[in-house]
DNA sequence: TATTGTTATACTCTATAACTATA
DNA sequence: TATAGTTATAGAGTATAACAATA
């Protein structure tokens, strides 16, 4: 005879939110396949829009990534002409990284797939429950200590 | 000038979800870590309480484990005393996996690790607010094909 | 011929340390 | 002495294929 399960995993929020997080998260990654690159190059193009001409050291404690890794990943979006590096005008040891015009073509793309992923994940939903989740969501992170728009997962 | 951005991604429900997601998971697994097992071994010794004796091919279906991870897996488990292989009863290539007493204190004190873990993300929430998001994120997971209980980052 | 469990292999990722050139 | 970027190396993890026993 099975033991009675004492409370099951779904009806925990932690676990929900687990599952939802990498069904997501792979979601995300897939659409992003097509475009040649993953989330981490995608979340490295959106910082630098925000602030161009960063060091890749600057780009590693924003994003949580580690800056051996950074060094790849720079290649990477150098080799596809998303970005350049140029001379640092403050640190000769440093790099500054800046967006190539190609990069604002493929973030308007990534956009896209951001959106129809949102789209499609709360089809089901009304606005007010939209609404309500996103609020909801918003807190939980800001109560946990997450940084708005820095996604763990990019540093493991 | 730096671009505004068109949306932030702390406003869209996919972001948050990865952010929290990936979050959770990682606390988890640390949560885990003292009990010497990792989520996975979790969800392992969790299906097999509620179905023991199960064949490691039937463990793999409803985790969505690939089989030669699974034989590393139950090697693990069966080094720690948590679980047995057993000769199955109607099919001489298959092997029946039941758990061991110790298994059956492990899944407790991993109980003790969930609640913790919910109760700490939820503690700034009241009883209406858990409530309302538990329901939310329990449709959200239904309305996107996922198995409840079953934790898409254990396949990859 | 297909399936269960297992093993071997190669491939990808990651983590650590070390090196260089600057500061 | 410390930091930015880079490289090398080893370890973990993953994916693929192949194998023996059995269906």
């Amino acid at each position: 005879m099975p033991e009675a399960d004492p409370t099951p995993l779904s009806d925990h929020v932690a676990f929900l939110l687990g599952q939802l997080g990498f069904h997501t998260a792979y979601r995300f990654s897939d659409g992003l396949a097509p475009l040649g690159i993953g989330p981490r190059h995608f979340g490295t193009l959106r910082v630098l829009r925000e602030h161009d001409g960063q060091s890749q050291q600057q780009l590693c404690e924003t994003l949580g990534i580690h800056r051996n890794v950074m060094v790849g990943l720079v290649d990477e979006l150098e080799k596809r002409g998303l970005v350049e590096r140029r001379k640092h005008p403050a640190d000769r040891r440093a790099h500054a990284v800046y967006l190539l015009p190609a990069a604002h073509d493929l973030l308007a793309r990534a956009q896209r797939v951001v959106d129809g992923l949102e789209s499609d994940l709360l089809r089901e939903f009304d606005a007010a429950d939209r609404a309500t989740l996103l609020q909801l969501l918003q807190r939980l992170a800001a109560t946990n200590g997450l940084e708005p728009g820095i996604h763990p997962g990019l540093s493991r």
